[in-house]
DNA sequence: CTTTGATCGTTCGGAGCCAAATTGTACGAG
DNA sequence: CTCGTACAATTTGGCTCCGAACGATCAAAG
């Protein structure tokens, strides 16, 4: 994956594309390198230790959460693991199938659906989760313990900027325009 | 989005699972808000900017890379905008079809296709940059220009690393095991 | 010329994913 | 009790995505 042209390089391009118009570098440049770091940690992990217990990075972070904040209800869940409410009840129903995890009526209230860890999911993570957090710590090798508090303590800036403004935000945008449809997705009934 | 729990309590909670284990907390941290940035970010871009234009974020992503590079095969494009060859036929149809990209065959080498932007398809980028780096500006506007350089500078540690020693790396944790199909994708002929 | 092996882009199966529509439960107002 | 509103998970439709298999092309060797 190896890329022979350097991001750094692709940034003064596009600098140059837009001529006289004034552009933020550096916004730039942290956007670009949160996806690829992203994409790369991602793909890394899949292709190594999630790829021995045949699980994909979605169902790994479901595991992960139900693990860590145990019993929960599944809105809680999707929100945690950030997904949406549809995508885990396939993820889930997979982990039901396997045996991992396991799902129970809320006792008071009818409209709820609590998920658990299965004894086998519980072993799974307890020996899962040291192996993925040893790649963790391989991806992250070239950063010192310091560095890496500062990332994680910049990246957190960015999505709290996200979650407390950016509804906001896109409605400002988008102002008197028109909602304009989501190319895929259920159309109106009909 | 905005989780009533913190993440950091996340971490603790954590730590504490895996009682004796050694766990690295900041490496831990760091992939763990990489992901979450990368999410909150292509979530707010897809239902602002995007939205208007009716692109996802991969359809952006592989005019931008085309944009900034001018004329490139598809190899290197589906490299440099991190997704597969695959994922990049289906796009680049999609895209030829609303005739903003234009494919042509290499004039030497039958195997190549080339990918460029049509006139209307500059004009698009041209347009809507300037809008996408000013919401990548919104997303990062909790940091200052020094702070953005330096988790940049940070990511880029991370992908570089993914990048020269990945693969190395899996091959080594798969030692003598099996190699382990994916769940998905094609299977063997029959 | 033919064979062989590497390397393209494309095809295709299965999963992921969102958001609208739907179904079911809860609960206060009349 | 019955209605209506609110809110839960699920279903559904359309698209994205990866990676193995595939067919086409090229280059080197015999």
């Amino acid at each position: 994956m190896p890329g022979h042209r350097s991001i750094t390089e692709a940034e003064k391009l596009a600098a140059a594309k837009l001529g006289g118009t004034l552009i933020h570098r550096e916004q730039m440049a942290v956007v670009a390198n949160i996806y690829r770091a992203a994409s790369a940690v991602r793909q890394h992990l899949e292709n190594s230790v999630l790829r021995g217990a045949d699980l994909t990075w979605t169902a790994f972070v479901v595991l992960w959460v139900v693990w860590i904040w145990g019993e929960s209800e599944t809105r809680h869940i999707a929100e945690e693991a950030g997904i949406s409410k549809g995508t885990l009840t396939g993820v889930s129903r997979t982990l039901e199938g396997r045996g991992l995890v396991k799902r129970t009526g809320h006792p008071s209230d009818g409209r709820l659906v609590l998920l658990s860890l299965t004894e086998e999911g519980e072993a799974l993570m307890q020996r899962l989760f040291p192996e993925f957090n040893q790649e963790e710590a391989f991806v992250a090798s070239r950063l010192s313990d310091k560095e890496c508090r500062d990332v994680a303590e910049g990246l957190r800036q960015v999505v709290r900027q996200v979650e407390e403004h950016g509804e906001e935000r896109r409605l400002t945008l988008l102002d008197g325009a028109k909602p304009t449809q989501r190319r895929s997705g259920r159309r109106a009934k009909g």
